[in-house]
DNA sequence: AGCCATGCACCG
DNA sequence: CGGTGCATGGCT
């Protein structure tokens, strides 16, 4: 069942495409109430994934984003265990993203998601209601499993 | 686990 | 030809 909510990132280098790297997609990490945020992908299929169509309501626009789950290391030969989104980049870009901002990702009870960047000049403003992982993503879900 | 990198393909 | 993404491997 895909939860309402929100999740947040801080960003990083990488995700903005500025490392050099062909920028491969920010890495979603395989906690239940973050994966449970975004659609289900089948682990029995080799590297499925999905189109997810957000809004960036900051710049009027919609993006074709690519979630994906690389699970070659399931299925016999490989390496990859991990959940990717891509195809960030320009839509990060228009968004005037910067390291260390944060991106957020918000359900509505409609389904459709939007993608804000929140600038960030000092600590991060967390509200009462949302938890903070060891990995450094933050969610506010109205019905965690845990 | 999360971030960084690489070889190739595609596309403007 | 430069930019971007795919699907992998590498580093810590």
């Amino acid at each position: 069942m895909i939860r309402l909510g929100e999740v947040r990132k801080v960003l990083s280098a990488n995700d903005l495409g500025l490392t050099g790297s062909h920028q491969a997609g920010i890495a979603i990490p395989k906690d239940r109430n973050i994966l449970s945020f975004f659609p289900p992908l089948d682990s029995m299929e080799y590297n499925p994934d999905c189109i997810l169509t957000v809004a960036t309501p900051q710049t009027g626009h919609l993006w074709d984003l690519r979630f994906v789950y690389y699970n070659s290391k399931l299925h016999g030969q490989g390496t990859r265990n991990e959940y990717r989104l891509t195809g960030t980049t320009r839509m990060l870009r228009e968004l005037s993203a910067s390291v260390g901002d944060l991106i957020r990702f918000r359900r509505s009870q409609f389904g459709d998601i939007d993608v804000t960047v929140q600038e960030r000049y000092g600590p991060i403003l967390s509200p009462p209601t949302e938890r903070i992982l060891s990995n450094g993503w933050r969610m506010t879900i109205s019905d965690p499993e845990d």
